[in-house]
RNA sequence: GGCCCGUUCGUCUAUCGGUUAGGACACCUGGUUUUCAACCAGGUAAGAGGGGUUCGACUCCCCUACGGGCUGCCA
C-alpha cells in the first residue's frame, strides 16, 4: 500500500459531539503517525438537517483540539453529480436496477408485514428483475442489485471477521427518485475518489459497511481497511446524551481543559499501549496503532481528564500557556485579561502551573497576580488580620523597603520578624497571605512577593495594616 | 422481532492458555510542608452467570443475562 489516507465524515447537523472528537482523532494520529493525510469531509447530503452553523463549529471544534487536515473540507453535497454518475454506472453495469415502487407501496408493505406478526422481512423490490420494457414512465429510484445468497465479509481491524448473510440485506437505494445520492452511494463514491485507505470510525456503523462494501464491488473498486471503533458512553454506561453534560468538545474548551490534556485523554479512550498513559502527541502519533483499538465501549471519567489536563498544564510552557488561558476566558465568555493583568499571570505562571488542572484552576491560584488595590479579603482572611498580626506586618514593611528583592533576602527577613515575636513561620505566613492575596489558599508567599513586586508588596502591607 | 457487536478493580485499561491478574485515575493511610495544592510512600479493589475444550482457562467454543448498534428514498 502506498500513503495512508483517513479522513473524519461528520454531519454537519450540530456541535461537534465528544465522540466524533474522539474519532477524528484517532484518523489524525493514525495518518499524521505514518507520513499519511488526513482529511475532512462534510457530510451534508441531508439538507433538511444539515447547517453553516454546525459546519463552523465542527472546524471549530477540530481547529481547537489542534486536529489540521489536508487540503479543503469537502462538501459531500457538492459532488452530487457525480455520485448519480456512479449510480448511472451500476446502471449501466448491471449491478443496479430501476425500481419504480413508491414509498407509499413500501410503507404498505412493511405496515402489513408487522400487522401480520412476522418477523421484520427485507423489501424486495418486484422491479428487481422486471424486463425494461415493462417500466412506466414514472419516477424512479436506483436501487442496488445486491447479491441475494452467500455472505460478506468484513474484515475488520477492531472487530475482527465479521459475517454477514446476504439474505439480510435488501437492495439498498443508491438514487433516490429526485436524482439525489444517499448516504451509503456517497460515502463510498467519496472515500474511492478521496483515495481514503483505512476507514476509522464509529461502530454504529458496522453494519452499513457490509452494505458498503456490495457497493466497492459493484463497481470493481478497492474495499479500504475497516476500522470500526466503539462508542464512548456517559458515566452510568449509558448512551452518551444532553443528560450528561457536556457532549460537545466546545464546552470541554469553556470548562477550561487544554486541547493537549484533551487529546491525550481522548486517546487513552478506548485505546493503549502498554501501560503508557501521559504523552505528547508526538509520543502517541508513534505509539499508536490500529491493533491497540478495545472492543467495548468506554465512560467517560471527569477526574481522569482532570488528571491529564494537570500533567499537560504543568509541562507546557509559559507563554503558550497564557494564549490557551485567554482562548479560554473568551470561550467561556468571561472578560479578557488587562495588559497588566497579562503581563503578571506571565510572571506568576511559574508558581501556579504545577498545581492547576484546569483553567479555572489555574486563575483561581493566580488570584492574587490578576487583583489590584485595594485588596478585598474574604471572611477567613480577614479573620487573620488581628491586631496583633497587623501590628508584626507594620513593623515588616520598613524593613522591605531596604530588602533586596530576592527569595533569600525575603526569607531571611521573615524568619527573623518572626523569631522576634516568638512565632512561627506559619503564624506569619498567613496574615501575610491575607494581605497579599485576600485568601487563605495561595502559592508561597515568598512566590507572591516576588511575582507581584517590592512596591506593590508593600502596598498591600500597608493597606491590611491600617 | 431479525441481524451484528460488546462484558477484567468504581472508571480507563494490560494480559494475546500457565502471572501473587499489572499500570493509571479516583478513594483511604502515612510522609513532606507556610495555607491550598503539587509531590513521595503504602493500601483497599476485578475476570457477568452457567456449561464445555484442555494437563491447565480472564484468554478458545456454546448458552443465558445485561449493555450497545443496525434494521429509512437519515447520516
Amino acid at each position: 500500500m502506498s500513503q495512508i489516507v483517513t479522513r473524519f465524515a461528520p454531519s454537519p447537523t450540530g456541535y461537534l459531539h465528544i465522540g466524533g472528537a474522539r474519532t477524528a482523532l484517532f484518523n489524525w494520529l493514525f495518518a499524521r503517525g505514518r507520513g499519511g493525510k488526513f482529511l475532512l469531509r462534510i457530510e451534508d447530503t441531508d439538507r433538511d438537517r444539515s447547517t453553516p452553523e454546525a459546519t463552523a463549529a465542527i472546524l471549530q471544534g477540530l481547529t481547537w483540539l489542534g486536529l489540521d487536515w489536508d487540503g479543503e473540507a469537502v462538501s459531500q453535497f457538492d459532488r452530487k453529480d457525480r455520485h448519480a454518475e456512479v449510480a448511472h454506472q451500476m446502471l449501466a453495469r448491471g449491478t443496479a436496477y430501476k425500481c419504480f415502487s413508491t414509498a407509499e407501496e413500501i410503507a404498505a408493505f412493511r405496515a402489513d408485514q408487522e400487522a401480520k406478526g412476522a418477523s421484520y422481512a427485507v423489501f424486495l423490490s418486484p422491479w428487481r428483475d422486471a424486463d425494461p420494457a415493462t417500466h412506466p414512465d414514472a419516477p424512479f429510484a436506483i436501487r442496488m442489485k445486491a447479491p441475494r445468497t452467500g455472505e460478506t465479509i468484513i474484515n475488520d481491524a477492531v472487530q475482527g471477521i465479521v459475517t454477514f448473510r446476504n439474505d439480510q440485506l435488501d437492495d439498498m437505494i443508491v438514487l433516490r427518485s429526485d436524482g439525489t445520492p444517499t448516504y451509503m452511494l456517497a460515502v463510498v463514491v467519496d472515500d474511492h475518489d478521496m483515495g481514503v485507505t483505512h476507514v476509522i470510525r464509529g461502530d454504529d456503523h458496522l453494519n452499513n459497511a457490509a452494505r458498503q462494501t456490495m457497493v466497492y464491488q459493484a463497481m470493481g473498486w478497492d474495499i479500504p481497511v475497516w476500522a470500526h471503533i466503539p462508542l464512548i458512553h456517559g458515566p452510568d454506561g449509558k448512551k452518551l446524551s444532553k443528560r450528561h453534560g457536556a457532549t460537545a468538545v466546545g464546552d470541554y474548551q469553556a470548562q477550561g481543559f487544554p486541547a493537549a490534556g484533551m487529546r491525550n485523554y481522548l486517546t487513552r479512550l478506548g485505546w493503549a499501549h502498554g501501560d503508557d498513559e501521559l504523552f505528547t502527541s508526538e509520543q502517541a502519533m508513534a505509539m499508536f496503532g490500529l491493533e491497540g483499538i478495545g472492543r467495548s465501549p468506554a465512560r467517560l471519567d471527569f477526574k481522569k481528564l482532570e488528571s491529564t489536563s494537570g500533567w499537560h498544564i504543568a509541562r507546557t510552557d509559559d507563554a503558550a500557556l497564557l494564549h490557551e488561558v485567554q482562548g479560554y476566558l473568551t470561550a467561556s465568555g468571561q472578560p479578557a485579561l488587562t495588559k497588566g493583568q497579562h503581563d503578571l499571570l506571565l510572571r506568576a505562571m511559574y508558581c501556579v502551573k504545577d498545581r492547576a488542572k484546569t483553567f479555572p484552576e489555574l486563575i483561581e491560584k493566580a488570584h492574587f497576580a490578576l487583583i489590584s488595590r485595594p485588596v478585598a479579603a474574604d471572611e477567613a482572611a480577614a479573620k487573620a488580620l488581628d491586631t496583633v498580626s497587623r501590628g508584626i506586618l507594620k513593623e515588616l514593611t520598613p524593613r522591605l523597603q531596604t530588602a533586596n528583592w530576592t527569595k533569600d533576602a525575603l526569607e531571611a527577613i521573615l524568619n527573623d520578624v518572626a523569631a522576634a515575636h516568638g512565632i512561627g513561620f506559619g503564624k506569619l505566613a498567613a496574615p501575610l497571605r491575607s494581605a497579599l492575596a485576600g485568601r487563605t489558599a495561595t502559592p508561597s508567599v515568598y512566590d507572591m512577593m516576588l511575582v507581584i513586586g517590592q512596591d506593590e508588596t508593600i502596598a498591600r502591607l500597608n493597606d491590611a495594616a491600617a
